[in-house]
DNA sequence: GTTGCAACCGGAATCTCTTCCGCTTACAGT
DNA sequence: ACTGTAAGCGGAAGAGATTCCGGTTGCAAC
C-alpha cells in the first residue's frame, strides 16, 4: 500500500499531540471530538477519517505503550518473553496486563464504553492469540482459546474500575487472584 | 417511602410497553429515547426521572427475567438452589447464567455500552454476593470476592457478543471452558 | 370540600458524536 | 515542469442523548 501523505502525516502528529495535551490537562472527559480538532487546527472530519470514532483515537493514544508491552512478551527476556515455562509465563503475562491497564484505565474506559466491539479488534487479538498459544502448550487437549478468554476477561476495564475505584480492592489481590486461575487451569 | 403516585404507575407501564413493542418491532438499535417517549405519549423527560438514562431504561426491560432468575438460584430447587455441593451449584449458576446472557444479549449489549458502570448496581451484585458465597463455602481460605469476580468476567455481553457472533463459537464450547474454570477454582 | 405541596409532566434547548460532500492538494507518471 | 487523480480536507448538517424549568396534578391532612 501507498505511503502516507505528508499533509496527512503532520495532522495525525498534529491531532495526537494535541489529545495528548488535552487528555492531561482536562482529563479523559474532556476529549471531545470538537475540541481535539480545534486545538489540532483541522476540521472534526478529519479526526473520522484517521481515526474512525472516538474510540480509535482513545486506541491511538494508547498505542505506544500497547507495542512496548506486545514487544515485551513476544520477544522480551523471561518470564515475560520466551524461555520461561508456559504456565510461569502465562502469569507474568497477565500480571503485566493487569499493570497497563490500570495505568491507563481511564483512556481503555472511554475506548470500550465509545464502542465496545473496537477492544476487539488490534490489541486484543494479539494478547488473546498469544496466551492461546501457551495454554495450548501446557495443555494440548483444553480448549485453549475459550481458556484464554475466560483468563482475559477479569482485566475488561469497567470491572477493574469499579473493583479498584468504588471497591477499594487493590491490585494485588486482583493480581493473587489471577495467579490462582492460572494455577487451576494450567496447574 | 411514599407509594408511588397513580399517574406515574401508569406512565411507567406505557412506557415499558411502546419500549417493548419498539424493541420487537425494529430490535434494540431502534429504541431511542426520543421514540419511545412519543410511542409512549409521554415527555422524554418522563423517560429520564423514570429510569434514568438510556441503560436504565434496558435493564429495566431486562428486570422481569433477572428476578426469576435470581429467585430460581436463592431458592429454586437444585442444583440450581440450595440442596447441592457448592461446586455443583456454581457450575449450575454459570451455566444459566450464560443462557439468560444470550437469550438477551442485544439488551445487556445496549446497557453496558451506555453506561458501563451501571451494570455493576443491582444485578450484577447479586449475582457476585451468591457466587462469592458459593466459593466461601468450597474454600474458606480463598479470596472469594475477587475469584467470584473472575469466574463472571467472561460472561460479558461485549465478549460473548464477539464471540458467539464474528467468532463463530458455539455456547456449548464457552460452558465447557467455564466449568473447567470452576473446577480448577472450586477443586 | 378545600388546601398545600411535593412529585410529576412535557418538550424545547443544548451538547456531542458522526456523516456527508464539494473543494483542495500531494505526488506518480510522462 | 505538467497533469490526472486518488487521497485528504473542513465544517455544516443530521442524529440522538440528556438537561432544564415553568406549569400541572395526585393526594394527604384538615
Amino acid at each position: 500500500m501507498r505511503r502516507e501523505r505528508t499533509d496527512a502525516a503532520r495532522n495525525r502528529a498534529k491531532i495526537l499531540a494535541a489529545a495528548e495535551a488535552i487528555v492531561a490537562a482536562h482529563g479523559v472527559q474532556g476529549l471531545s471530538m470538537a475540541e481535539v480538532a480545534a486545538a489540532a487546527g483541522v476540521g472534526v472530519g478529519t479526526l473520522y477519517r484517521r481515526f474512525g470514532d472516538r474510540s480509535g483515537l482513545a486506541y491511538a493514544l494508547i498505542d505506544a505503550r500497547e507495542r512496548e508491552f506486545q514487544a515485551a512478551f513476544m520477544e522480551g527476556p523471561p518470564p515475560l518473553g520466551p524461555g520461561a515455562e508456559p504456565a510461569e509465563r502465562a502469569r507474568a503475562f497477565l500480571g503485566a496486563l493487569l499493570d497497563r491497564t490500570v495505568e491507563q484505565l481511564d483512556l481503555l474506559l472511554m475506548a470500550e464504553t465509545a464502542g465496545p466491539l473496537a477492544r476487539f479488534g488490534g490489541a486484543y487479538d494479539a494478547h488473546h492469540a498469544h496466551l492461546a498459544m501457551l495454554i495450548g502448550r501446557a495443555r494440548p487437549e483444553a480448549d485453549a482459546s475459550c481458556l484464554a478468554d475466560a483468563l482475559l476477561a477479569p482485566l475488561a476495564a469497567p470491572l477493574l474500575a469499579h473493583r479498584l475505584g468504588d471497591g477499594g480492592v487493590a491490585v494485588e489481590r486482583v493480581r493473587a487472584a489471577l495467579d490462582e486461575l492460572v494455577a487451576g487451569v494450567l496447574g
